[in-house]
DNA sequence: TTATTATTTCGACAATATGAAAACTAACAA
DNA sequence: TTGTTAGTTTTCATATTGTCGAAATAATAA
């Protein structure tokens, strides 16, 4: 077609590329033992040429490397260096360290700090529990805000006009059997939290899991993130949700308390 | 309109727009406390609508973020959630962890451990000492591998093909009074190296630094790594070096062991 | 207020990223 | 061996896209 009113970048407010790279370096991340070019390709949907353009810069900057063997493409050191500077962030996580592993240690269970990252959850820190079936999450990972438990525990902690603006962007998919669809009731759930200060998820995001969490708030009383833990449905049942309420309250509590938090 | 023959994007290799990214990127990630528009525009030498469409996109992708009060850019969380799938780096730097501590503790001096990272060293893990003068590294910096301990005793572990090619795509800048800056010279100290298994730094990347280093492997013998500590002239004797070094070569020994190197 | 400095938007242009196709590799069967 | 298939890399013509100048807007300072 011809070039019409295509105008400046500005167009979608994105420049094309860095959009592209950076699905590229999420479908890569999202992948634990990297991806070749063609599969890369198909999930990003765009084609091998491109995509071995934006690679072959990627890796020259160090922001992918290739295993020695095959040639399949991982997340480079580059992108370690660029994390360090996220300083705040790591001082959270290592504030959030001990906590978690008195939770998880308490409920035998694995313990999780998350914090936003954008409309989605960010796991900054976890602890293992040293029991045989593990929940898949790493820190790092990103999980929706709407059916997790920490997800849910960071909503209650927002002002009522940026609680407004987060639903309005967020599209309530559902994950798992009791995942909630209707905005409604998420609001009213999320008033529940507030005022319990624990927030629950029994079966929203993956059938099998059950989770609690509660916000956990900065010297500037803030919420920053959330603590909980979570285990599978069969170790977790409804009443043990009820009866580590009051040890996840405490625990968000003390956190709360290292990170400077008063009264 | 020369367009002539300026072809695809193949052209330098890199796609400009990714490359001008990551460059913003890295320079933001080098000021503790972010940097404005047009500060930053200054310093990767682009002008300020240029750099205000790339920084846009890298904030609408959660890359970047902006501090709430100024308009100051920092690295995003999005950064923070690609560099946990570095599970390799990751877990290599656990490991290091108590044997920095120990070097750091039986020193004084703060102790660091480090990997390639191009033909950069990047600092993957330090344990600080409780002096009051530290050391200006952090965990995820970059050295030039020319003029530091860990990057020379990293060095000492290429294969020869491996250190040729190492050796011409680097330029010795010279940091210091004593940057060894020609390519024989540092050859034989490699080779000094090599056969002592430990490296020294006597203000070569800094006036003011004194550093020892030793090289690390792992289970298929390969170096990996190299754990060292530094501390300022003032404090670290030429001859202290010297004592210190069985105690490096020793720690360097046991993280080996760790990482499941034999022999 | 005005002056100054920083951020954001606009729009024309051409340099640049793109994708089709083809060349090249590697792996594997027959 | 040779042929077949799947994956990777290079080439190249083209229009799309990023770029930059300039001007508008916003924020600070004097």
């Amino acid at each position: 077609m011809k070039s019409g009113k295509t105008g400046g970048a500005a167009r979608g407010g994105s420049i094309q590329s860095l959009d592209r790279a950076f699905s590229i370096l999420e479908e890569i991340a999202r992948h634990e033992h990297g991806l070749g070019l063609v599969e890369l390709s198909r999930a990003v949907d765009l084609h091998t040429s491109t995509v071995h353009h934006l690679c072959k810069t990627l890796l020259s900057l160090g922001y992918l490397s290739q295993s020695e063997s095959g040639k399949r493409y991982r997340i480079g050191r580059g992108v370690f260096a660029l994390a360090s500077s996220c300083a705040d962030e790591i001082e959270l996580a290592r504030t959030a360290r001990p906590f978690l592993a008195e939770l998880s240690k308490s409920t035998g269970e694995s313990a999780h700090f998350a914090v936003w990252a954008g409309n989605q959850v960010l796991i900054l820190e976890r602890a293992y529990s040293d029991s045989a079936f593990q929940m898949n999450e790493r820190a790092g990972m990103l999980r929706p805000a709407h059916c997790t438990a920490i997800g849910k525990a960071l909503l209650s902690g927002l002002e009522p006009a940026a609680l407004d603006e987060r639903l309005d962007e967020m599209t309530l998919t559902p994950h798992a059997p009791n995942t909630i669809v209707d905005k409604e009731q998420l609001r009213r759930e999320i008033e529940r939290i507030r005022a319990d200060g624990v927030a629950y998820d029994d079966s929203e995001y993956n059938e099998e899991a059950r989770c609690i969490a509660a916000p956990v708030r900065d010297f500037r009383n803030r919420v920053v993130g959330a603590i909980g833990f979570s285990g599978p449905v069969w170790r977790v049942s409804l009443s043990d949700l009820n009866k580590y309420s009051a040890l996840t309250r405490e625990k968000s509590r003390s956190l709360s308390l290292a990170l400077g938090w008063r009264e």
